[in-house]
DNA sequence: ATGTCTGATAGAATCAGA
C-alpha cells in the first residue's frame, strides 16, 4: 500500500501537474494540501476520472486539505482540527481507509516569528500534541500525514544558520515537533534515512531546487502499529523540476499492509 | 534584503501569503 503526502499549492492552478503525477505513481492514497480552493469549486470530477474518490475541506484563497483514496471512497472521520471553535482555517481532515486512520494537515506557516502568526502557529501545535495523543489512545492504526511547516534537526535544512529564527525552525517548533513524536510516533522518511540530507521543499526563488537549497517539512508521523509495516519512505523529486509544478514535491511511502 | 509563485480583486496591476 501507497501513501503519498503533496503540498500542491493551489489545486486548480496546478490540476495538470496533479493528474501528471497521479497516472504516473498511482498511489493508494493522498493527502493534499494547500488547495486554495473554496469547497464548490474542487475539481471533483477531474479527480474522479483518474480513478479517485476524494474527501476535502477547502476555503477561499487558502489552506485547504484533501484526502484522495484510489478506486475507493476515504471515509470521512473528521473535518478540522479539535480545540478551538473560533479557528477558521482549513487544516485538518481525516478518513479511514483500508482499516488505516489517516489525518491530513496543514500546520500554520508561522512567519513572521514572533507574532501573532507565530502565536497561532504555537497553539496549533498544542492542539495537534493533544489530539494525537488522543489517537494514540485509541490503539488503532493511525498516520499524520502532511506540510509540517517544520525541519525537525540541522540535518533537515540547507543552511541551518540562515533559518535559526525563521517560524519553521525556531526552538520552540522543534521543540514542538520532538515532543509530538516522543508521545510514540515514528517520522518515517528520518526512521529509514537517519543520516541522509533529505528534501521535500524548495523555494522558488534564486533557483533553489537546482542549487538543492531545499527543506524537509512534509512528514509521516506513523503509531506504533504502522510503523512497524514501513517499507520505504521516497521524495518524488522529478516531480519538482517539472514545469508550472508546486515548490513542494511529493513523498510516497510504501506499508506492508494489505 | 533578496527572490517567485498563487489566488483575489478587478477588469491592469497590486496585494497577501508562503
Amino acid at each position: 500500500m501507497k501513501i503519498a503526502t503533496y503540498n500542491v499549492n493551489g489545486v486548480n492552478g496546478r490540476l495538470d501537474v496533479l493528474l501528471r503525477w497521479l497516472a504516473e505513481d498511482r498511489p493508494d492514497v493522498v493527502c493534499l494540501q494547500e488547495l486554495k480552493t473554496p469547497d464548490d469549486r474542487f475539481p471533483r470530477k477531474a479527480i474522479e476520472q483518474v480513478g479517485y474518490g476524494a474527501i476535502w475541506h477547502g476555503q477561499k484563497s487558502w489552506n485547504g486539505v484533501a484526502i484522495l483514496a484510489r478506486d475507493a471512497e476515504p471515509l470521512l472521520t473528521r473535518r478540522g482540527l479539535p480545540g478551538d471553535p473560533d479557528d477558521t482555517h482549513s487544516r485538518y481532515i481525516e478518513a479511514a481507509v483500508n482499516g488505516l486512520l489517516i489525518g491530513c494537515l496543514y500546520l500554520p506557516n508561522g512567519n513572521p516569528a514572533p507574532g501573532p502568526k507565530f502565536g497561532y502557529k504555537l497553539r496549533w501545535f498544542e492542539r495537534l500534541q493533544h489530539y494525537a495523543r488522543e489517537l494514540l489512545d485509541l490503539d488503532v492504526p493511525a498516520m499524520l500525514v502532511g506540510d509540517f511547516n517544520v525541519m525537525p534537526t540541522n540535518l533537515d535544512v540547507y543552511a541551518p544558520e540562515r533559518w535559526r529564527d525563521d517560524a519553521l525552525f525556531r526552538p520552540e517548533v522543534r521543540e514542538a515537533y520532538a515532543a509530538l513524536v516522543a508521545q510514540g510516533w515514528t517520522d518515517a522518511i528520518r526512521h529509514l534515512h537517519p543520516d541522509e540530507r533529505i528534501y521535500t521543499f524548495w523555494k522558488y526563488f534564486r533557483n533553489a531546487f537546482a542549487r538543492d537549497a531545499g527543506l524537509r517539512i512534509d512528514h509521516f508521523l506513523l503509531s506504533p502499529t504502522v510503523a512497524e509495516w514501513l517499507v520505504s519512505a521516497t521524495v518524488r523529486r522529478e516531480v519538482r523540476s517539472w514545469e508550472h509544478t508546486s515548490d513542494h514535491a511529493p513523498v510516497i511511502i510504501e506499508l506492508d499492509h494489505v
